[in-house]
DNA sequence: TACATTTGCTTAACACTGTTAAATGATTTA
DNA sequence: TAAATCATTTAACAGTGTTAAGCAAATGTA
């Protein structure tokens, strides 16, 4: 019978109704917003008919990330496609991974762990800021000779921190390589970036 | 009277009880199974016992987080005052923030918010390898001359994405820096990343 | 057409969560 | 001894994810 197809059809659609709905509501209220009774009430059904196409909210999660790491290839697969050279290339598919980051803010905290936590935390716990406070002062230090601006100084911080963050987060997340990699990429990284500060 | 003493010195253990008991707890089974009636259970009490003390279970995890930010203030301090050129102090400074993100990875984790995902979701899920991959291929392209090993390459695209995922994090979590100085910062780290590889 | 079965969906419930108000019982104060 | 204060618990509320039971309409079978 054709009315199967239509029912499977309709089936298919709810199921996407359901992720719609879902990224919908974190848009509007945050991760931490996201339960199975706000998601049936958007698609105007009640909760324990999601289960009929998700076996639990874990796997909404999932189906989400998996939606994420799609968008996040075709973008870098596009951004590749317009150059030739490999270093012209390397630098597109980072511009178009940051790109996505930004546009598809929600998808990449899905996928990587990204927590929205309070900003200006320093303003409400001074004891926050210290150790960035610290290692900006070393860092203008190294950096006298070039007489660095406040915001020069801040930019360096910035920039170690980051590779800092990152190594450690994928550790954490994601522990995989040996303490001997680890290592070497930290101290790599380190060098690198203090030799562009004398340089 | 000095039971007054006494009593205070009594409620400012049972604090210390508190958070010691939630570190232990997040410790034992992770950040989501911390509850304030498992937290109760520990120190012998029941759940409204610890709104005497904490208002809320934020405020608990708000006092871990300074808790953090001091230990780590502590150790990067002295780690800065064994050496006397910026430069050595700079890398001394980042190792021991390095270590205190393992060895107290708890506390990390509720400072950053570093979401202990599910490792390995390549495994689960071949999606989420492409981009990574992709990225290796044309890592692979730039690297030729030097013919690299897989384990190089691999390397040299965990640095890269540190600082990406580092980067976008920051910006995520406390949307701080303008535009201007994100695609400066951004620029620079890919270019010093690619001239590295180069050199 | 009449009965049986499957399907789609809801209601009710369980075991949790953070949090608050009321009750209890012991200790201190007058 | 009576009153008042304090420490602590029990009970409850509203929310969470999830499962089981029930109902009612659509479907298959005789």
């Amino acid at each position: 019978m054709a009315s199967k197809d239509r029912i499977q059809r309709l089936k298919d659609e709810t199921r996407i109704n359901i992720l719609d709905a879902s990224l919908q509501i974190v848009k509007e209220e945050g991760w931490q917003a996201l339960s199975m009774r706000k998601i049936a009430d958007v698609i105007e059904y009640t909760a324990p008919i999601i289960y009929e196409y998700f076996s639990n909210k874990e796997a909404i999660l999932l189906e989400l990330t998996r939606k994420g790491f799609l968008i996040l290839a075709r973008d870098m697969k596009a951004a590749k496609e317009k150059h030739r050279l490999p270093g012209k290339q390397l630098e597109a598919m980072w511009f178009a991974y940051w790109n996505f980051a930004f546009a598809e803010k929600e998808l990449y905290q899905v996928m990587f762990g990204v927590d929205v936590n309070c900003c200006e935390l320093g303003k409400i716990m001074p004891e926050a800021d210290v150790p960035a406070d610290m290692v900006c002062e070393v860092i203008k230090d190294l950096m006298a000779p070039h007489k660095p601006t406040e915001d020069e100084v801040c930019t360096t911080y910035y920039t170690f921190w980051s590779v800092m963050h990152g190594l450690v987060s994928i550790n954490i997340v994601r522990k995989g390589r040996s303490d001997e990699t680890n290592k070497q990429v930290l101290k790599a990284a380190i060098g690198g970036i203090i030799r562009s500060i004398k340089g």
